[in-house]
RNA sequence: GGAGGGUUGGCAGAAUGGUAAUGCACCGGUUUCGAAAACCGGCGGGCGCAAGCCCUUAUAGGUUCAAGUCCUAUACCCUCCGCCA
């Protein structure tokens, strides 16, 4: 959500922003819902002034003739208040719902662009890998190698469903345990957040009411988490930190549900595109300076392009544009690994930042040195996803013989093995 | 799932239905070579240049001229029973 104020003042930057990201919202009908909402607080906030006012006469007053009086003429102000009252809150969830609409500006550098087509690549890592055999893809690998069972997940979860088994299950502990020791080296803070969360959380991220087709429902009014992002944004909601405790850097793990409603047609065989999957999570609350959160972003796409380096997965890294962000972004990274089968680079992660947009909804606010209190900053990265990731390593780290080789920084989690055969 | 008790600032803790005390902690100042102590001021949120106004006693409603206080629902916490990893 963007501050109203900053939208009034600046409604142009607001609309081009809005057309860069390819959303459609009529700015000036906000503004005029904004100056009925205004007009009709003040009144009512009038009205409640003179109440509070004769209700403490009345208290006072020893006369009883003109206690009657009052009350009397208190008795109107209260009907009159509760009708405004009514008419007001019309006005605020429509006003609100608007609001919620609005999409957070786009950083100046982002891309032009309707959809997924035109980001822009802004770096390449790696050489794409060159087999002198035909390469398999992950899923007769992970097949043959009993890693993963397609058919009974399949029977069992329905459409994109897996089992992982036996060296499937070993490497994605494996990855866990690197991403652990890799990312605690760079001082962020372990959680495991519930990944059952109260409906109201997913409007902190905007998750909701955007991709409401996306998510799991429960039928208590809960929802599971698409993405820890969600329970570690919804952390410090409401809360006011001291400035001196920022930045808040998390490294969240937790299962990630999501229907993928739309996306029928895509990614419809493996294990790119599930319904539930593992991730750590990389989220940062800071100051509210668009420099700081350049900064972390830079930081946070960094330490995921350096875990998927160490694990000696080409990739690159492209820059969403307008069309392909989500309402809340300023900007966003993909970084891309190299699928051999497919020759393409496919999504591992992104890094993310937010500006206030989130923390605005979630009500985290810092008071900083001055004693003001200002809303921060949000970003969050993938550390890394399982088993998606899966697929980059074992179709990259493929034999000739349909045997795996092991990445080395996972051999120690491996028992020390080379191979996956 | 059942029975009972509870929820007021960072913490502790008041308030015959009459408009949120007080203490501790914390922050700033005076004092001091410096500190402690003492003293003065601040110490929930929003709007406003300001004067000031509005909101705030878990949440949402209701009764009332007026609600921390009365009523209803919900959430959370504690104790006990049941179930359970």
């Amino acid at each position: 959500m963007l501050d109203i104020k900053f939208i009034r003042e600046n409604k142009e930057i607001v609309q081009e922003g809005a057309r860069k990201k390819r959303v459609d919202i009529d700015i000036e009908k906000l503004i005029a819902l904004d100056d009925q909402r205004l007009k009709e607080l003040k009144e009512i906030e009038e009205l409640r002034t003179e109440q509070n006012k004769v209700s403490n006469n009345i208290a006072r007053d020893q006369d009883s003739n003109l206690k009657i009086q009052l009350i009397e003429e208190m008795r109107v102000v209260k009907e009159d208040i509760k009708n405004k009252e009514e008419k007001t809150k019309a006005t605020i969830e429509e006003w609100q719902k608007l609001m919620l609409e609005v999409p957070n500006i786009p950083d100046i550098s982002v891309p032009e662009g309707k959809s997924e087509e035109d980001n822009q690549e802004i770096k390449r890592w790696g050489e794409q890998t060159k087999f002198d055999f035909e390469p398999k893809d992950h899923l007769e690998l992970m097949t043959k190698l009993k890693m993963a069972d397609f058919e009974r997940g399949v029977k069992v979860h329905g459409f994109r469903g897996y089992y992982l088994i036996g060296d499937g299950v070993l490497l994605s502990f494996a990855l866990w345990n690197y991403a652990l020791e890799f990312f605690s080296k760079k001082d962020f803070n372990l959680v495991m957040p519930p990944a059952i969360v109260k409906k109201s959380n997913f409007y902190g991220t905007g998750h909701l009411p955007s991709n409401v087709d996306d998510l799991y429902l429960t039928q208590d009014g809960d929802g599971l988490i698409a993405t820890a992002e969600i329970p570690l944004m919804a952390f410090h909601s409401g809360e006011i930190l001291p400035e001196n405790e920022l930045p808040k850097k998390y490294l969240g793990f937790s299962p990630s549900f999501r229907r993928e409603a739309g996306a029928y047609s895509k990614d419809v065989k493996g294990l790119i595109r599930v319904n539930e999957f593992f991730k750590f999570e990389q989220l940062i609350l800071c100051e509210a300076d668009h420099d700081i959160s350049v900064k972390f972003h830079e930081e946070l796409n960094r330490n995921f392009e350096e875990f998927v380096e160490s694990l000696n997965l080409p990739y690159r890294t492209i820059s969403a544009c307008g069309g392909d962000l989500g309402r809340g972004h300023v900007k966003m990274y993909d970084v891309e690994a190299w699928i051999p089968k497919e020759g393409k680079y496919r999504e591992l992660g992104s890094a993310s930042y937010f500006h206030d947009f989130q923390s605005r909804r979630c009500n985290i606010r810092y008071k900083d040195k001055s004693g003001k209190i200002k809303y921060a900053h949000s970003l969050n990265a993938t550390a890394v996803a399982t088993p998606r990731i899966l697929v980059s390593i074992l179709e990259n780290y493929q034999q000739a013989d349909g045997s795996i080789k092991i990445p080395e920084v996972l051999k120690k989690y491996m028992g020390g093995k080379e191979f996956i055969k």
